[in-house]
DNA sequence: AGTCGCCTGGTA
DNA sequence: TACCAGGCGACT
């Protein structure tokens, strides 16, 4: 699925896009990604006004005028897309947002993984608080890190990529980080030494950040609200790159599963 | 801590 | 035909 730097850059876009926009109608064939249900979603948003446009970890919270909150899981297939609502069908079309001035948000998903819930503020802060903490936040410092890590034997790679323990980093984002950072993505987080983890707290930012600047990853599934593909997935410094050479050291970048994960690093530099 | 399930499609 | 896919919650 999309990731930190995907959701943002959607963020972004719709932020531009949509905001200001009347919500006229909605409607689904896909009944179990909206929840609790369309009837109740649909009585809440007609007529509603977009307010604003949020991200936390790899949510999205589209803000409306009654105070209501639609949230968004994109998962591993999801996209949002805008289009003029006489525009051709988009594949997977799974929930359909008529929008004033003759637009349409086109939540699309290959896999039915997504969803979409409607939360009051309310609910919507008790679902939040369980997610560590963001990585572009002043939350986001060593002490915080070394504190999350040292309470765990888990692999470094399964750490950082637990919503509960740091919000927003994937599979993708995962991988490139440790390698970055010359960290073994089995080595388990309890074992980072203070200069590991100030490495890897760099190397987050530096990945993410890279994400964003790209557009994202479109390796596989992700576009952005216009329909557009990211180009981060040009600049992989392992994901993917199983048998090719190690830009550093020349080696060859090994593939492992890591808890049913494909994990990509290169064993020779990541210790 | 590891595996399965939710779904559909692309590829070897 | 089998396996793989950027997530995550439930289960063992």
């Amino acid at each position: 699925m999309p990731e930190l730097p995907e959701v943002e850059t959607i963020k972004r876009d719709l932020t531009k896009l949509i905001v200001d926009k009347k919500i006229l109608d909605i409607k689904t064939d896909s009944v179990k990604q909206v929840q609790p249900s369309l009837g109740v979603v649909k009585k809440a948003v007609m007529g509603t006004t977009i307010k604003k446009i949020g991200r936390r970890a790899k949510l999205l919270q589209v803000f409306l005028s009654n105070g209501k909150i639609l949230v968004v899981h994109l998962k591993l297939t999801g996209r949002l897309l805008v289009r003029d609502k006489n525009d051709p069908q988009d594949d997977w079309q799974r929930v359909l947002i008529t929008l004033s001035g003759g637009k349409e948000l086109r939540f699309c998903d290959l896999r039915k993984f997504g969803w979409i819930k409607l939360l009051d503020a309310r609910s919507w802060t008790l679902e939040a608080e369980k997610f560590g903490p963001e990585p572009f936040s002043k939350e986001f410092t060593i002490i915080c890190l070394k504190k999350i890590f040292s309470k765990t034997r888990r692999a470094i790679k399964i750490v950082l990529m637990d919503q509960n323990k740091i919000a927003g980093i994937g599979n993708i984002y995962a991988s490139e980080a440790l390698f970055l950072a010359k960290i073994d993505p089995r080595k388990s987080a309890k074992q980072l030494g203070n200069q590991a983890i100030e490495q890897l707290k760099k190397a987050i930012i530096k990945v993410l950040k890279a994400g964003i600047k790209y557009r994202g990853a479109s390796d596989h599934d992700y576009l952005d609200a216009l329909g557009q593909k990211g180009s981060y997935q040009d600049h992989f410094l392992v994901y993917g790159r199983e048998g090719k050479k190690c830009f550093d050291c020349k080696g060859k970048v090994a593939k492992i599963k890591l808890s049913g994960r494909g994990t990509y690093f290169c064993p020779k530099c990541q210790k």
